[in-house]
DNA sequence: GTCTATAGGCTGATAGAC
DNA sequence: GTCTATCAGCCTATAGAC
């Protein structure tokens, strides 16, 4: 694959960084938003205003690009979703902060809920080995707090896995298709108000915590 | 685009509609499988069984057959789910039995929800004009129910949108993943039991309805 | 490290025989 | 309607100068 400067990148000049950050940056954009295949080496580069070349260069080539994107947004969005973890309030509390810290990545890194969706979607088919593990990490978060809810008899006895596929489902639907609808709304399309991620977050804990909760425990 | 057959095929011999129809089929697969720019007119041709050339004898190249494989099958499940409309039930019921028509049309068709997804994915990048109308129907069946559940009192005051969107999201990323989940599960890598649909509907169905309703209703 | 130029492969579409 | 043969364009990757 990349043959010298991944070992050597602690004697990386400024420049050498900015093009890989810039490419970075550009290309999980352009993934993001076209998909493996749609997404082209020649458009990356020339947004990101770095030769073609230093694709191969850096990288070495288009997958090797794809998959330290996918390296980084996976695992910037594990350490986000980790401060929940070992923390003393009620599963229910819990459960209402992951669907703030999911908004917040997404917010902050738009191109993450889309990349999640195309990989689920594609079966990891553009999906390297040594990713998995920071994908599957991201479907743990859920799993543990709904279990313990669970135990301590604040939840309904629920399947862990299917709630974490309904919750998840939801956000990463809002998040990934934002875009889409909001120019459905803008252009008349669609009769209805763009609607704003504070209210979108709210809804989902009220559904989430009133779904889930055992009756007689509100 | 198409030029002749499209006129005349009510005259169009029994192969030629087989040609049709498994280039349809087979185009659905391998579109849902891999998207747009993923899939290849040769590798359709090939599993359909067809000569690659009547792609665009009928339907005028790739684009078109993608649009009529979008016509089609948004087509579809707007009919499936109209069995719904002008139900004398409790918008509660309405929506429980909406959750199960949806089930069983990605059950009958598994292509379907990838499709939509992979569209609201892209932005509509591939989606004819002629299209949009029916693939907008199907964000109205949420809609009427949940307005006419807030007014009746039975939930809460919900945004309809924000209902929508939650409930078709969970939906769709349940039945859009679930090859590459049960591939996981399979090879242990996913450390739970393969879920069946059932459960998920019943799930989803005490999820929302749960969450939906105003204290003090059910 | 970065650039230009180009090789080499694949893809969608068409021409034309049957 | 269907098939074969083929073309033109695009896209990734590399060789080699600086």
């Amino acid at each position: 694959m990349s043959q010298m400067p991944v070992n050597k990148r602690h004697r990386a000049s400024r420049d050498s960084e900015r093009t890989r950050a810039a490419l970075l940056a550009t290309g999980t954009e352009i993934f993001a938003e076209l998909g493996f295949d749609g997404a082209k080496v020649g458009a990356i580069a020339e947004r990101a205003g770095v030769n073609k070349a230093m694709i191969n260069y850096h990288f070495g080539g288009k997958q090797g690009l794809y998959t330290a994107i996918l390296e980084t947004t996976f695992a910037e969005a594990n350490s986000a979703l980790s401060v929940l973890r070992g923390r003393a309030e009620s599963a229910d509390e819990l459960l209402r902060r992951f669907v703030e810290v999911w908004a917040g990545i997404a917010e902050r890194r738009p191109a993450f809920p889309a990349m999640v969706l195309r990989e689920v979607l594609s079966g990891g088919r553009h999906m390297d080995q040594r990713v998995l593990p920071s994908f599957l990490g991201l479907f743990e978060h859920v799993r543990e707090v709904v279990e313990r809810g669970v135990r301590e008899g604040t939840f309904r006895p629920v399947n862990p896995l299917l709630t974490h596929l309904a919750l998840v489902g939801s956000l990463v639907f809002f998040f990934a298709t934002r875009s889409f609808r909001e120019r459905l709304i803008r252009e008349g399309k669609l009769p209805a108000a763009i609607p704003d991620t504070a209210g979108f977050v709210r809804h989902v804990q009220e559904l989430t915590t009133r779904g889930l909760a055992r009756e007689g425990s509100p």
